[in-house]
DNA sequence: CCCTGATTGTTGCATGCGCAACCAAAACTC
DNA sequence: GAGTTTTGGTTGCGCATGCAACAATCAGGG
């Protein structure tokens, strides 16, 4: 009396796909922690400013909110109060956006693009510190199996100078 | 007249890092979503709570906070407060201690000890659907990679049947 | 025993977040 | 071109979080 094989779906992870499953889950807190604590003791602000002000410099013109969120894996509503506080810091201005009236342009102001250099060298070396642990080529394998995974293509970080 | 080599600590990561470390961020992001939502959808509680009914019941027998809040990647007021909302769901209770009247024991109810077999139910299927795309070989991979990245040893994540 | 210091755990407060409702402008339909 | 739907973005509310201060107990001297 053979079990078909095609009606159970895998329902328990395999044992390899646990430990992925756990060490992907723990490192990466552990690795973003890391970072954000650098950042934090150094009394900037947290990632998710730079990770703005690094996309809107890198669009290299004014860019739309919804243009910003995809990309950056935020919903509407979270980058809206990202926006506000950055705003009220004066790190970035929504100017207003004359062929869709309904939203407005972002673009860094002159203090913005100073964070996020100060930024950047909390940064770099803090993430360079998190990952000393491997080498360039078990990053480049890490960065490929994670990709493959995940499915997400190539994306920049950050400033290379 | 040559730079001596060893003032610079190399304070911009290697493209293979950057890539790294943008990956890892992205991914597990990505992943630690899906499952999540997978549990909301199915009316269940977030993997937090999971984690804590799984490492009491792995124990099986009552525990400290303190001697959770260590494995478990979790700062002691956290715990508190998870513990605060757990306990208000019936799911664990608070026992006292007799060797130490500062703290308690935290012992998983029934109910507690029937949510996370119910969880289970949601999370592996969900944990095996967000990382389909690799095979088994692949995860061992990545997870050697995570672990020698993070300097962690290996622990369980949950029921293995 | 009393004093000091370390450990264990909790809490007040300000801030941040998720959700769902909302508004205004655009786009599409007839 | 009035009516409907979709899109882009914000907001009110309740809950969660981080931080720093706190209380209570324990442990180790003198």
């Amino acid at each position: 009396m053979q079990q078909s094989g095609l009606k159970a779906p895998a329902r328990i992870p395999s044992d390899p796909i646990q430990r992925a499953w756990v060490a992907l889950g723990r490192v990466s807190q552990s690795v973003q922690c890391e970072v954000e604590s650098a950042l934090k003791d150094a009394g900037l602000p947290e990632l998710s400013w730079y990770t703005v002000l690094w996309e809107l410099e890198r669009a290299g013109t004014p860019t739309r909110p919804k243009d910003l969120a995809i990309p950056l894996f935020i919903l509407p509503y979270q980058l809206s109060r990202l926006v506000d506080r950055m705003e009220k810091d004066g790190l970035v201005k929504r100017i207003a956006c004359k062929e869709d009236k309904r939203g407005h342009l972002l673009e860094p102001t002159a203090k913005g693009f100073a964070l996020r250099k100060a930024m950047w060298a909390v940064y770099a070396p803090a993430m360079e510190e998190a990952l000393k642990r491997i080498n360039d080529k078990e990053a480049l394998e890490l960065a490929r199996l994670l990709n493959k995974l995940g499915g997400i293509e190539h994306v920049d970080c950050g400033d290379k100078g």
